[in-house]
DNA sequence: CATTAAATGCAACTTGATTGCAAATATTTT
DNA sequence: AAAATATTTGCAATCAAGTTGCATTTAATG
């Protein structure tokens, strides 16, 4: 499943969330874009790096400020690092099979539950070790406190 | 939600999973066994702390045989650490709620996803802001080289 | 071009988790 | 019960992802 995004542009996705034209910021977003699949930090430095070498810090604040704009998805992994991929239109939110091995992401068919299940019961060769629903909010005494 | 399961006895958990019966182990078990939600690394050893002090590395080796042999279950948060239940037969796999500002995890009812957006539409006072759907396993490749 | 606000880079730091190895403890054998 | 063996533990060092403070640079604005 690629993201089918390649159609994104840069500078009109930045412009439409108020956020400054910044080298940093087109690299990253290019490499999003071109991406064919969620990627680590180091893999978007790497990335990056082949045109312009860009402070690990400042992807981070660039990768934060593209959440809090819903230019991308931050996808937690079970070991303690995230990937991200592209929010776009073209790429709505689906589940994802994580490789406990290679640590890789790969994006799952954007199916309800019940039909995702069927789907690995057919050709998949994933092999499933768990799955974890987790929901992710503001408890309400927290929502109080504030 | 509490875990009711006061009656999973710790010595016969440990025979059972094959696991000697060390101080260290029975310290833990007891603390999960009478926890009444999911615990932190830390909050195990605050608590096991109150009898006899562990060390924080066995802790972690600790959790990690239990795990392997399905007397708890790990439930990775999206802050880079885990949180620790009972997976014994009161505790049945179900989704869990997780506030992301005073980080403390919810255990929500054993239901299918369906019947859980209905629980959260009703009296629910939790403020949701994602949800991720995460499956983990092996991927083929993987499978292929060992 | 000058001004001002925002973004970046660097170094140091935080935190959850892991590793190597010697010492202690549990289990098995005699 | 004592000795032998295997397992487990504790400590210190280390790792890796992510964060913070602050000086410097860059982008937007007029
Ligand atoms: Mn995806
Ligand atoms: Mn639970
Ligand atoms: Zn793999
Ligand atoms: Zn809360």
């Amino acid at each position: 499943m690629t993201l089918e995004n390649e159609h994104c542009n840069v500078v009109a996705t930045l412009r439409k969330a108020g956020l400054s034209r910044t080298t940093q910021r087109m690299a990253v977003l290019k490499v999003m874009i071109q991406a064919d699949g969620p990627l680590s930090v180091g893999e978007i430095l790497k990335r990056t790096d082949l045109e312009q070498r860009i402070n690990k810090v400042t992807v981070y604040r660039i990768l934060s400020s593209f959440k809090e704009n819903s230019i991308i998805r931050e996808l937690p992994t079970d070991h303690g690092m995230s990937l991200y991929e592209m929010a776009c239109l073209h790429n709505p939110v689906h589940p994802h099979f994580y490789c406990k091995t290679c640590r890789t992401m790969s994006c799952l068919p954007p199916l309800r539950l019940s039909q995702a299940l069927d789907w690995f019961a057919g050709p998949s060769t994933f092999r499933i070790d768990d799955v974890h629903v987790h929901v992710n909010g503001v408890c309400r005494q927290c929502q109080e406190r504030s």
